[in-house]
RNA sequence: GGGCCUAUAGCUCAGUCGGUUAGAGCGCUUCCCUGAUAAGGAAGAGGUCACUGGUUCGAAUCCAGUUAGGCCCA
């Protein structure tokens, strides 16, 4: 009996609506799935069935039969969304058929735990907004407080990757905050300080004065309004070229003129030298160099129309020396010259742009070209600090006042100038009005500032990680050369530290004396415990190299000689922590505790198989697995890696809470199941790159398309497999030897799409597996069991040989087909395998092998024609308006091996409902006969490469019939000798044909014809066949069961008594009618409510009786 | 402002090496079929392959530019 595993489910799955047919023995009509899954999930927890699948296969000598699957950690701060479900999917599949293919796949699941994000949650939690506040309440308590607000949701995850039906291990996980992780994240620092790849140098950041801390571009983009209207001063000044002209720079942050070290100009910008007196000064008569196009805008000091000196390009300019405007800088190396820089524009200003390095991001990038060292006057409270002594101890913005005064009196000549070097002019101070950026959580303006990082020089192997890159396959193919390859070639060094709290220390130690300067490099708890005597250790006695545990250890600086009590210096940590994506960079080595241990399976195992996120990750953890990769083992990370799209709401918008734009998560699991939101994610575009909107009924269409069609093919066969032989039921067994043509058909079908299917996973392709599936699923479920149908209940034909051979190709079929799609539909298809073959788990089985099945790639393409050959069949009977149940007596079919068609002759007779199938050669065919016709095809692709343009005069002579052959072949088209291979020779036929018969052309070459005669004994069948069908209905409008027996009376006309009379015998059989009696007087049968009326045949009533006997 | 991607039926998307009649699913209209299927079949309507120019015998496809949208960077 199938089920054979009645367990496999919990409860019964059976709806309440499907009581009517009758569930096949436990297999209901219509399944819950959602109800389906669950008990499909309970069974898997108690069978420990995830285990065994990784345990079934060997890992292999050295790992070489393991698959290598990363999981990028997610950061469990919040609840899961579509797009963490869409990587759990794929990362479910691929690891899923890796094993069905043999492979020892191990899947830890990842949680990413430190950063920003933890520490603003713990921050808003204990209603704290500074630095300072945090180290009032204490590093160990505010850690504390981050550890658990990123652990929160653990559980939840977990219930949601559960449900998903994601086989992934979260007993053995990792976690970026366990010790052992930190400790492979500090060994990769210093192995990478130990190649010379780090150093310490100036990152500009949004920096708030107030909370004394850098902001993240992140934190820029906090609230809309972060980006506040304010006024600030902005002057005009000229700057002393060596070669006597005032270069004019204009800029907002009058207070970083004293820290000027560049004048920035645009390579193409076209600049002029104009004479001009200088402001206040009537008689200083000076020569100003500013861009052309900002002549107009200074008018008032300048003239109307200056006179012009000389003409000159930002190219012409560069090289050019000058005097700085404050002389606290004066000699620094390499400064004071112009230089080109892309992002000059003449949109305001002079065209000139001012630069000090270490307050602006991209000042500093031109800074760093130029090899000038940034200078950092302005201390972590916003105040000026040695040497600009002028304004020490003024916050900058209330320097600008000063700084402004001190200009305009050196332009004058008369007052106090402070450190303005001679010959420096103010030629206009101003207010200007823009927009500006604010700190999120006080207020106050922010400033862009230096502030001390540690970088890694990705500079130094870019070229080595655009090399490496090459190994590696991505999907979609074009982000190799495009998004991450372009990335990789313009890559900057990479600022690891982070001036916060929550995260993996930087593990350097520095001498706190400038006059014994020393630094140590620590890569792990061994080499700590050596120089500092002791482990960090937290409050629990654990090692920890969290702060501010690890911030205690201190010793003293071994290169100073002096004594304690002589004030010998001490090492220090730097108190900065890493980049969080140095540790999600750090995952392969750091999830196996490498180098400390699994020395020999990370040396193995690397780089990873297959990775999969979303596309911006190109720009994260794509890029930091590269960069670390490259730079500590010079390999890639992984070999193969999908980047996804992105999942967006139902108006196409991003997905947001408050728009509720999206299904939520759990209504889709309750309503629809993990499968149905699988299949809706992975055939979709967004894994090629595209993006995805989330809908409802895109969710049910896979459902429709897939899963029902799946599960109705398994409720047929479980359905007549347990009638079988008046209710006995038949074991199918697994077998390919039925000689029916059906059967071979669909195993060889089948062959050829398990073929493609496995080429298509290999490749990770994973929405053209599903295309191929649905393909697939369409033959077998409306063709094959269609067609099939009747052969599934003849019992009769010896010994019932006919249906064994049919049910057993069916379970081969379902049984191959749940095998080879179970990574794509893992709680359906167990289910259905479980019943189908009772064995434990169709995840423990092996993918199909091809080979095991028949091929016959021929028999494939004759069935196909013959579908063909129905489909036009059937546009015949509609455009003659000849319904398909009254039957016609002949249809020919006439195509170029019409002979092979043969076997499936009886297929098509039933069908399309002819007597007679006729085939025929199209070399033998007449062209008297049905009104034939040849017509040439130029096959273009052929005849183009040798004939050139005269192609085209081919082309359209043989559709305008231009075109001969000559008794000896020669084939001329528009006056176009052609030969052979270019052209075909087709035989066509009028579409329409005359009164008695109807022709139509086949897709793939030849035509068919229908005999459209209906005679009075055609059309007495059909009137008959109009009675079985509805026959048929009233049997299930009784809600008999489809084997039970009935006793059937039909009354009507004299026309339908006839017909009664004459089909007796197949009326009686095809509705299972034991006793049958008919009348030729409609009212025989009075019109009550157990006798169903129709109209059979050309308007014909009837009344019909069902009775179940028995 | 820069880089990358996308633009094909009402909607969501395929479209191989450039080959002359551009496909699928969904939706719509009409008809048909139904002893598994909340189904199925057929026909029909629906296209300036975003636009402009170029290369070519021939362009949805290759090239350049334009426009619109998306992602990332600034």
């Amino acid at each position: 009996m199938f089920p054979a595993q009645p367990e496999a489910t919990s409860g019964d799955p059976a709806t309440p609506a499907n009581d009517a047919p009758g569930a096949a023995f436990g297999v209901p009509a219509s399944p819950h799935f959602p109800k389906l899954e669950e008990g499909v999930l309970a069974y898997w927890q108690q069978d420990g069935t995830f285990q065994a699948s990784i345990d079934n296969r060997p890992a292999g000598d050295h790992g070489s039969n393991e698959f290598v699957f990363y999981d990028g950690p997610p950061f469990a701060n919040g609840l899961p969304h579509y797009g963490h479900l869409l990587t759990g999917y794929v990362k479910d599949i691929v690891p899923r058929y890796e094993t069905m293919r043999g492979k020892r796949v191990e899947r830890r699941f990842g949680w990413d735990t430190h950063g920003l994000p933890a520490e603003l949650e713990a921050m808003r939690l204990n209603g704290i907004k500074t630095t300072d506040e945090i180290v009032e309440m204490g590093i160990a308590e505010f850690n504390e407080a981050c550890r658990s607000s990123v652990l929160k949701y653990t559980k939840e995850w977990q219930e949601y990757v559960t449900r998903q039906a994601r086989w992934v291990d979260f007993e053995n996980d990792y976690k970026t905050l366990n010790p052992d992780y930190m400790e492979s994240v500090i060994w990769a620092f210093k192995t990478l300080h130990d190649k010379g790849l780090v150093y310490e140098g100036f990152r500009v950041l949004p920096y708030c004065w107030n909370d004394e801390t850098p902001l993240s571009n992140h934190e820029l983009r906090m609230d809309d309004d972060v980006y506040q209207s304010r006024q600030d001063p902005a002057v005009t000044v000229g700057l002393r070229l060596n070669t006597g002209e005032l270069a004019l720079v204009w800029t907002t942050t009058p207070w970083t003129l004293p820290s000027n070290l560049a004048i920035m100009v645009g390579e193409d910008i076209d600049y002029v030298v104009i004479e001009a007196p200088v402001p206040g000064n009537p008689e200083r008569i000076e020569r100003f160099i500013l861009a052309e196009a900002r002549l107009g805008a200074y008018a008032r000091e300048l003239g109307d129309e200056p006179v012009v000196v000389e003409r000159l390009t930002g190219a012409q300019l560069a090289g050019r020396t000058y005097t700085p405007p404050f002389s606290y800088y004066l000699g620094h190396e390499n400064a004071f010259r112009v230089v080109t820089a892309e992002f000059v524009t003449t949109t305001d200003g002079t065209g000139l742009v001012h630069t000090a390095g270490a307050f602006g991001e991209d000042d500093k990038v031109v800074t760093d070209r130029e090899n000038i060292e940034a200078v950092m006057p302005v201390g972590k409270d916003g105040k000026f600090t040695a040497p600009v002594n002028d304004y020490l101890g003024q916050l900058v913005f209330d320097a600008n006042a000063p700084i402004m005064e001190h200009l305009k009196a050196a332009t004058r000549g008369e007052g106090e100038t402070g450190s303005v070097t001679e010959g420096t002019v103010l030629l206009r101070r101003e207010t200007y009005d823009h927009s500006y950026p604010h700190c999120w959580r006080c207020r106050q303006p922010l400033i862009y500032k230096g502030v001390s990082s540690w970088f890694v020089a990705v500079t130094q192997f870019k070229d080595r990680m655009v090399e490496l890159n090459e190994q590696i396959t991505w999907t979609p193919e074009h982000i190799k050369h495009g998004q991450f390859g372009k990335w990789l070639e313009n890559a900057r060094d990479w600022s690891i530290t982070r001036n916060r709290f929550w995260g993996s220390p930087v593990p350097v130690w520095k001498s706190d004396d400038e006059a014994y300067p020393r630094i140590d490099v620590y890569g792990s708890f061994e080499e700590l415990e050596r120089d500092f005597g002791r482990l960090p250790v937290n409050a629990d006695g654990e090692r920890d190299l969290h702060r501010p545990y690890v911030d205690d250890l201190v010793r003293p600086n071994p290169d100073d000689p002096r004594t304690p009590e002589e004030g010998q210096s001490m090492m220090r940590r730097v108190t900065d922590v890493l980049d969080v994506w140095f540790d999600s960079g750090s995952m392969p080595y750091a999830q196996v505790h490498y180098p400390f241990e699994n020395r020999d399976w990370f040396e193995n195992h690397y780089p990873g198989d297959f990775i999969v996120e979303y596309i911006g990750q190109t720009r994260g953890w794509f890029y930091t697995l590269h960069v670390l990769a490259t730079a500590l083992f010079d390999r890639p990370a992984f070999k193969s890696c999908i980047s996804h799209g992105i999942v967006l709401g139902s108006d196409g918008q991003k997905m947001s809470k408050s728009l509720r734009n999206y299904p939520d998560v759990n209504e889709v699991f309750d309503r629809d199941g993990a499968d149905a939101m699988r299949w809706f994610l992975m055939a979709s575009p967004i894994l090629r790159g595209g993006n995805l909107i989330v809908t409802e009924p895109g969710i049910r269409d896979g459902v429709r398309q897939v899963m029902l069609p799946l599960w109705s093919t398994w409720y047929f066969f479980s359905l007549y497999a347990n009638a079988f032989d008046g209710g006995a039921g038949y074991e199918a067994k697994w077998s390919t030897a039925s000689t029916d043509p059906l059967d071979r058909y669909l195993l060889a079908k089948l062959r050829e799409f398990v073929t493609e299917l496995q080429g298509q996973m290999d490749r990770f392709d994973i929405a053209d597996a599903c295309e191929s599936t649905r393909t697939f699923l369409d033959v077998l479920t409306n063709w094959y069991v269609r067609r099939s149908r009747d052969r599934f209940w003849d019992t009769s034909a010896q010994d019932g040989a006919v249906a064994r051979q049919a049910f057993d190709t069916l379970y081969t079929c379902l049984e191959v087909l749940t095998r080879a799609i179970a990574p794509l539909l893992p709680l359906t298809t167990e289910e259905i395998w479980r019943g189908l073959t009772g064995g434990r788990s169709v995840h423990l089985t092996d993918a199909p092998d091809p080979s095991d099945l028949p091929q016959d790639h021929a028999l494939v393409v004759q069935m196909d024609t013959a579908r063909a050959v129905c489909s036009a069949a059937s546009s015949l009977r509609k455009a003659n308006k000849l319904r398909v149940r009254l039957p016609l007596s002949d249809l020919t079919v006439v195509t170029d091996d019409a002979a092979a068609l043969q076997e499936f002759a009886p297929i098509v007779a039933d069908e399309v409902n002819v007597r007679q199938v006729s085939l025929q050669d199209a070399s033998t065919a007449q062209a008297a006969d049905y009104g034939i016709s040849q017509q040439l095809v130029v096959n273009a692709r052929a005849a183009g490469p040798r004939l050139g343009k005269e192609v085209q005069v081919a082309i359209r002579g043989s559709k305008s019939g231009d075109w001969s052959v000559t008794p000896d072949g020669d084939v001329t088209s528009g006056g176009i000798a052609l030969v052979e291979g270019e052209y075909t020779l087709e035989t066509v036929v009028a579409q329409d044909g005359d009164g008695s018969r109807a022709t139509a052309m086949l897709p793939g070459g030849g035509f068919i014809v229908l005999d459209t005669t209906v005679t009075p004994e055609l059309e007495q069948e059909g009137l008959a066949r109009d009675l079985v069908r509805a026959v048929q209905q009233a049997r299930r409008d009784a809600g008999l069961d489809v084997s039970d027996r009935i006793s059937l009376t039909i009354t009507g006309s004299a026309t339908v008594f006839e017909a009664t009379v004459t089909h007796r015998d197949l009326i009686v059989e095809e509705t299972l009618a034991t006793q049958f009696s008919s009348a030729p007087q409609l009212d025989a049968l009075p019109a009550r409510d157990d006798v169903a009326e129709a109209t059979v045949g050309e308007g014909e009533s009837a009344r019909i009786k069902v009775m179940k006997i028995g």
